[in-house]
DNA sequence: CTCATCTACAACCATTTGGTTGCACGTTAC
DNA sequence: GTAACGTGCAACCAAATGGTTGTAGATGAG
């Protein structure tokens, strides 16, 4: 099991990150590429500056990192970290299914036949 | 399958609603049982109307939804929304493990989301 | 060595955000 | 009817956000 101790604030970072179209485009595109942020810059319709910030409101919510390779700093999407988010929504949706109290007694014991859907 | 059109300020909102403590406790609260703006507000460190704003921005980005009862609004939590950000975050994990032959997979799956429309 | 490239960061600016107080309006209680 | 309660909204304010330009350091190319 990862040590998944995440803050507050670092939840605030991790959604704040998301909640960007240009970030999410970043996101996609270096977990399925690495890139540095000058090839990434030439993606969008603004400044080079405008996109390091970006990467960098990135790499400080831990979504993506960056090696250098001589001159270039090579951003790459780290999807550990975007599955810690989704867990986070997991947790949220399963608090919602055992709404009537029912979390404790499924978790304790898992054969136990779930609340209906609702 | 779940009519999923979210346009991408629709997961702007979703997210940027989800990157604050005060409205993820609020989403958490509600999805276990539904409450009142006013017995909301009385949970948290603010004014009445700073919370109100908040039930606002979550009500905005579907989170929460609010029926009327008498003079007060009560609030619930959305689940079906939280589970398509998820589904967001899961297609992302997704693109990341089918960073290399990604083609394959695809024609494997034919169900999995189509790449990406540039 | 010199010049071009890649990156980072500072300074600046307009807009948004997250809080406040105050007020208006509908509903409930007495 | 009148007072109290619950809510929403406007106005205001400080801080954060997202963009810009400019500058400077590190690395690669010739």
């Amino acid at each position: 099991m990862v040590v998944d101790e995440l803050s507050q604030a670092d939840v605030d970072r991790i959604f704040h990150a998301l909640a960007d179209a240009t970030r999410r485009d970043i996101v996609r595109r270096t977990l399925t590429k690495e890139a540095s942020v000058t090839e990434l810059a030439q993606a969008y319709d603004m400044s080079f500056a405008a996109v390091q910030k970006h990467v960098a409101v990135l790499e400080g919510a831990g979504l993506v990192s960056k090696r250098s390779r001589g001159r270039e700093r090579i951003v790459r999407g780290d999807a550990a970290q975007i599955a810690r988010a989704r867990s986070l929504l997991a947790q949220l949706e399963e608090l919602w299914r055992s709404r009537f109290g029912r979390l404790d007694a499924v978790l304790a014991n898992p054969d136990a036949p779930a609340p209906p859907p609702a």
